[in-house]
RNA sequence: CGGGGCGUGGCGCAGCCUGGUAGCGCGCGGCCUUUGGGUGGCCGAGGUCCCCGGUUCGAAUCCGGGCGCCCCGACCA
């Protein structure tokens, strides 16, 4: 029955003020969702519905790689938690049972299952294994944004693998590959798949599916046949001009000029002539300088992933004490290890002094300072991919990911088997995690237009909006009620409009809501004999003789 | 965690600076009107002005504290 006189569909003509993002102001506006506080969201029954559809997709392709469905709970022992050394994170909700015995909200469920497999997997025969869940994550975000962009609390569909080995865990790790490039071509999404960070996880592989749209929190660096999170991204740097090479360096006074754009001002070079110096304290190691071109950012993510080591910036005392004043440091003469990136190349750079008020130019890497190359830099719109194309960059949303999690969760709970020679092994696992939320506000980033939501097929509601013009009573009314029976008789997903209200009205909230195919039935037309059939997509439109007028919306639907 | 902004009927906002009857538009209810793009009119309902404390004869307004929400950054297995 969905009939919208009596369907809780709340639209409204104005945008929460605070929204932002546009699937935000759309998801609100057109009735799909509500705010219980930060981060936190209903989803009223047509945003539910959509939700639905999405997991009906999940479902379905899990479970043609034989992935198997089953549930876990969120509320979980923090023991487990404590074990994989997950306890700590900051994101994990932590709370009392009345026994005050310490308990968690799961923010996802490695520990859960891989604690199952555990106790129940002991041979080879038992493997390989796959496993999903479609299940309520809790993350206390520091930022939640964006309407169901960013929230505290989510579904997800988090799937497992349990293998022998690597080449087990690369087979399950394909097969779930297949199944995502099928699971979002089904939704409609424009997606892509890029290599990601493994993290601190250190896992042996990563992908993330991204849906690029404005609203996106990640910066993906494209081209054609290269993409990647720009977080580990990688490309040839544009060229910099650098000026005429000097015999040795040589200090030029630059007073109170401590920033990139001031000293390349002030001495009539480009940014890119200057050496950006970086004093990091590496975990275990100690002070460093990490230089990068003045027109370069450091990548923080590279930096860490390169180093093997978490770091954080040196803070001004530790500055002043090992190299230099904050401003004016740079690489010739400092006491402690250079790591150079490895877009640094020429012989006459400008870079500090490690005096007051002082730089100098001419510095040439090798000659001038001891270095070690790494690649610790972001990339730029125009640099050259390793496959030889132009590099683009571009915001978008993370809808899933894959990854190689090896032993991280096996090892610490005890997940083994016996092998053919009884020899005990860790379980080598993978994760799996897609969030419907997000790709519902992906496929509306992407697809809405001025007027509002445009659906894919896939994840509408409901395929059509059937509208009535005509009030109840009015004799137009009739021609609309029957077709509203004939199409619920074909099994079409309908959401009839039957609400005295005026056109305007109707004709506006169709649009906001963004059914794919749209059905006026009103004075007008049966004058004809027709009702005019609309698709949101594209604007195309078609009169349908009312007899016929149900089987041609079926042809519609499928055609 | 750093920076900024905002809390006043369901939604969007004004009022606050300069203390004195709480307002506007939309929405909502009734009647009439209109009937192919949020029609027009009349009548009406609806507000602990985020909370606590202080100043004052009197606080939405001034002061202090707290809470909530949003945005930018940091963070985000």
């Amino acid at each position: 029955m969905s009939r919208l006189s009596q369907t809780f569909l709340p639209t409204l003509k104005d945008a929460p003020a605070d929204a932002e993002a546009l699937s935000h102001k759309l998801m609100v506006r057109a009735g799909l969702i509500r705010q219980v506080g930060a981060g936190l969201w209903t989803y009223l029954p047509a945003g539910w519905r959509s939700i639905r559809k999405v997991e009906a997709i999940l479902r379905e392709e899990m479970e043609r790689i034989g992935c198997q469905e089953m549930l876990m709970p969120v509320l979980q022992p923090a023991e487990l938690w404590e074990r994989t050394g997950r306890y700590g994170i900051d994101e994990l909700m932590k709370l009392e049972d009345r026994r005050g015995a310490p308990m968690v909200l799961a923010m996802t469920h490695e520990e859960c299952l891989t604690y199952h497999v555990s106790r129940e997997v002991r041979s080879y025969r038992d493997l390989p294994l796959m496993l999903f869940h479609l299940q309520t994550k809790e993350r206390d975000e520091p930022r939640p944004r964006a309407g169901v962009l960013r929230t505290r609390e989510f579904t997800m569909k988090d799937a497992y693998s349990f293998d022998r080995d690597e080449e087990g865990l690369a087979r399950s790790y394909e097969l779930q590959g297949e199944a995502y490039a099928r699971i979002f071509d089904r939704t409609g999404l424009r997606w892509y798949r890029v290599e990601s960070d493994v993290g601190m996880m250190g896992g042996s592989g990563a992908h993330e599916y991204m849906a690029p749209c404005a609203a996106g929190e990640n910066e993906v660096a494209l081209a054609p046949g290269y993409a990647a999170n720009v977080e580990v991204a990688s490309a040839e740097p544009q060229p910099t001009e650098l000026p005429a090479a000097l015999d040795t360096p040589e200090e030029v006074s630059t007073p109170g000029l401590t920033t990139v754009d001031e000293v390349s001002g002030a001495l009539g070079v480009g940014p890119g002539a200057l050496i950006k110096a970086m004093p990091v304290v590496i975990e275990g190691r100690g002070l460093v300088l990490v230089l990068v071109r003045g027109d370069h950012r450091l990548n923080e993510v590279k930096l860490r992933n390169a180093l093997g080591a978490d770091f954080r910036p040196a803070g001004a005392e530790e500055i002043e004490a090992g190299l230099g004043p904050v401003g004016f440091v740079g690489p010739v003469g400092a006491k402690v290890p250079v790591f150079k990136d490895a877009a640094i190349q020429g012989d006459s750079f400008v870079a500090g002094a490690n005096r007051p008020d002082a730089h100098l130019r001419g510095v040439r890497p090798g000659r001038d300072f001891e270095f070690e190359e790494l690649d610790v830099r972001t990339v730029e719109p125009g640099d050259i991919a390793p496959n030889g194309g132009s590099i683009a960059i571009e915001p978008a949303i993370e809808i899933g990911n894959i990854f190689k999690l090896g032993t991280r969760y096996s090892e610490p709970l005890g997940a083994t088997y016996l092998d053919e020679g009884g020899v005990e092994r860790p379980i080598v696992m993978g994760s799996y995690g897609i969030g419907p939320a997000r790709i519902v506000a992906a496929a509306i980033e992407q697809g809405a237009d001025e007027r509002g939501i445009v659906w894919p097929a896939s994840l509408a509601p409901w395929q059509v909006q059937l509208v009535s013009l005509a009030k109840a009573g009015e004799p137009e009314r009739e021609a609309a009620d029957r077709l509203y029976a004939e199409l619920r008789a074909r099994g079409t997903e309908v959401l009839y409009d039957d609400r005295d209200a005026g056109p305007g009205e109707k004709l506006t909230d169709a649009e906001l809501l963004g059914c794919p195919l749209r059905i006026v039935v009103g004075r007008r037309g049966l004058a004809e004999g027709v009702v005019e059939a609309t698709r949101r997509a594209g604007g195309e439109e078609a009169k349908l003789p009312v007899e016929e007028a149900g089987e041609r919306v079926t042809a519609m639907l499928s055609g």
